[in-house]
DNA sequence: TTGTACGCGTTATCAA
DNA sequence: TTGATAACGCGTACAA
């Protein structure tokens, strides 16, 4: 059982408004008392109620984070962005995975609108439609990671990162460039396809669909797609892979069957993970300024919190960077 | 500004106490009316309070997991088992990750105290002493995961472990077998060193103190232990990694260096992370039942959460898997 | 400087 | 079957 304010209260024989004033640090209040309410407190173990706190005060000091998939290191440094901003502002985070499954992901936001958190903010939302004021069936601000449609939103850019590595490819002398998606799900809306595409026509190559095969973000997604891929009546020579996972999965594959990266394809991939750099070959890749994109989130929601004024915030969008390592290369001739 | 149950009471013309009855579903109320308050309170949004709930209730029906690193997808695995066995006793998981420091550490801790956390589950603990029952600052039951001496734990046997792959690098004919540590800090209490004295014990191999040296369970680790290696009199043959980043670290420097794995050293690593069969070469590690690890630490915890008999649980150790790839080969002659 | 009284949202008990 | 009341732990006006 949990020691309470009234128990230290009857112990210190003073009423239990002086021990919340002394625990709390107010101003009117003999400094002995505090001193020695605050020693005896620390001495029975006592443990304030988030609870009971939040109840009276309409705020719990903390935030939650929805995020995509807890395997994907992705996430992590978006986290330390996150608690790096929230901590500086005395906010606590607190995290749950919804792992690419929309009910969880509503169940999750359910959750953290039970706990009364101040605010929430969720990565990769597959059902955004759903957090639109629109609907009102949220009453705390709610942020969203790379999902730029949103007002209240934090994203990289990720056509202009696409562009930017499909030009690199380009520019290595490669014409028939491959194209590992997300899933069959998010074509139409994958800026990383836009941005493919408009470099390819910046370039004046000629789109070939049977070029565009589906992964699912992981690794295996690109081991799947390698055997539709050296199917095709004429081969690829460089693979832009949805993310890093994707690409480590493509050039196993490809490994597994006598291929060699670079030498036989160039493969790039997205994310810039810490893997990246290790990998054997190290991987060409988009950096999206992760750490940054988790900070300025949690800024934006602190903002929406504190001074609720919606109309003082404006989506935000952060340029990624491209990273060329050794997974790429000019084009055999 | 949430609905709350008066809100919809007077809305309904009923008390307050009618409507909890209705949204609980207990048994003396009409239907009808439960009925009719029931679709009441979904159509004004109503959403119960976590906050009030467990003031009353004295319990919030969900455990707090603090875990080592988020970074490290070994901890996604777990999260996944802890998940599944919390959901089936319909608890809730919050998740917070102290990074490897031991202050986050005690205050993520503080924090699932504050909010009144049914349980907590810590991973590879840094402060394992402070939660023994004689020090009784904690008035919820904590579960450590990879904790073996804490009454109230899961691991995974770190020794058997160690002793297998240790086996493993000797059957192949190598002597000299280089270990790096997850830190100094930890040198005293790694089971993972014992196992990997053990096996050299039992094998007559005489122990070298300088092939011991210590890395931080990350890449980084893994990298900058390499040039002490390649620094000795007398050069290992095999590396044994406290775990895949760190063996990642290694075989990269050596890479660098322009060493080839297994040719010119066998590495093994530890954890057996997704990764590990994928990286080039494919690693010999060993396999932790995590998953498993996971829903057990959950399962003990839910117990002594219900039953509060914690005379009636005992350590429980899971027995780990030896993987052989291809980045172990016998030694070269 | 300290104590008293009330309310936050909810549930449980008792009475109607 | 329903309503009134108290209680959970805490903060804060207001009174002393």
């Amino acid at each position: 059982m949990p020691v309470s304010i009234k128990d230290i209260a009857k112990e210190a024989g003073v009423s239990p408004s002086t021990v919340s004033r002394a625990l709390n640090d107010h101003p009117h209040i003999r400094d002995e008392t505090k001193a020695s309410i605050q020693r005896l407190a620390k001495a029975m173990g006592y443990v304030p109620s988030v609870l009971a706190r939040g109840l009276v005060a309409k705020r719990t000091a903390s935030i939650g984070v929805a995020i995509t998939d807890l395997a994907d290191p992705y996430y992590a440094r978006l986290m330390l962005g996150i608690e790096e901003a929230a901590a500086a502002h005395r906010y606590q985070v607190v995290l749950s995975s919804y792992c690419r499954d929309p009910d969880r992901e509503l169940a999750i936001v359910n959750d953290f609108q039970m706990r009364r958190m101040d605010g929430i903010i969720i990565t990769g939302s597959e059902t955004e439609e759903s957090y639109l004021p629109a609907g009102q069936k949220f009453f705390l601000p709610i942020v969203l990671v790379n999902r730029p449609g949103y007002p209240f939103s934090v994203s990289v850019d990720r056509f202009l990162g696409a562009r930017k590595i499909v030009e690199h490819l380009i520019e290595l002398g490669h014409r028939r460039i491959a194209h590992i998606s997300e899933g069959a799900r998010f074509r139409d809306k994958s800026r990383r396809l836009d941005g493919y595409l408009t470099a390819l026509e910046m370039h004046n190559i000629e789109f070939d669909g049977r070029l565009i095969v589906d992964g699912d973000g992981n690794i295996g997604g690109g081991i799947q797609a390698v055997p539709q891929l050296l199917a095709l009546p004429e081969l690829p020579t460089a693979v832009f892979c949805f993310n890093d996972m994707t690409a480590i999965g493509v050039i196993n594959a490809l490994r597994q069957r006598g291929y060699e990266v670079p030498r036989d394809f160039s493969v790039a991939g997205y994310d810039d993970l810490e893997m990246a750099a290790y990998y054997y070959p190290t991987l060409t890749t988009v950096r999206q300024q992760t750490h940054e994109l988790g900070t300025r989130a949690a800024k934006m929601l602190l903002k929406l919190i504190d001074i609720d004024g919606e109309d003082k915030v404006a989506p935000e969008v952060v340029e990624p960077q491209l990273i060329v390592r050794q997974s790429t290369a000019p084009v055999a001739v």
